[in-house]
DNA sequence: GCCAACGTTGGC
DNA sequence: GCCAACGTTGGC
């Protein structure tokens, strides 16, 4: 089993949509390895922490259960949606997704800064430089941490 | 809004 | 296949 970190930007899709929809799909992902990551990695059943990009207070918010392992991200092939990508057919999908469940909202979100303070977080590839993969797999070291500093 | 870091595109 | 230009991400 594996553990894994999913950002998102809240002002398009927060832990609380996810906390509303109950299980729902994790789509437009446009970059190769984290497709790779959607396509060939991520199973049902792993752990991930859900984490709030690009807005005031970037945080670790809560975590989700991976239901439905990789498949074709069919907003891909949507003119309508916010990803439209002509290269991405039926026959030959381009772009993947992934199925999450909403577990829990923590009791008080884990801020990056935070992050940053912790010893046992030094490794995760979130705090590194110029990090912009949108997920990556993280230890259960690091679920365990920040799932304990968001109050479970 | 700025800017660093990184990915992608396209001319050659 | 190199590499400059451009686009995007994302913290601050």
């Amino acid at each position: 089993m594996n553990h894994w970190l999913f950002k998102s930007e809240p002002s398009s899709y927060s832990i609380d949509d996810l906390k509303s929809e109950g299980t729902d799909h994790w789509d437009g992902i446009r970059n190769y390895q984290a497709r790779n990551f959607l396509r060939d990695t991520v199973n049902s059943g792993d752990k991930v922490i859900f984490y709030h990009s690009s807005c005031k207070v970037p945080a670790a918010v809560g975590t989700a259960v991976v239901v439905k392992e990789g498949y074709p991200d069919f907003t891909a092939s949507d003119p309508k949606s916010d990803h439209p990508d002509s290269k991405h057919t039926k026959k030959k999908p381009l772009w993947y997704m992934v199925d999450i469940k909403f577990k829990e909202k923590f009791k008080k979100e884990v801020p990056l800064s935070q992050m940053r303070t912790i010893p046992a977080l030094s490794d995760m590839r979130l705090l590194q430089r110029g990090n912009r993969l949108s997920l990556f797999p993280i230890s259960k070291k690091h679920f365990d941490t920040i799932t304990r500093l968001g109050g479970k």
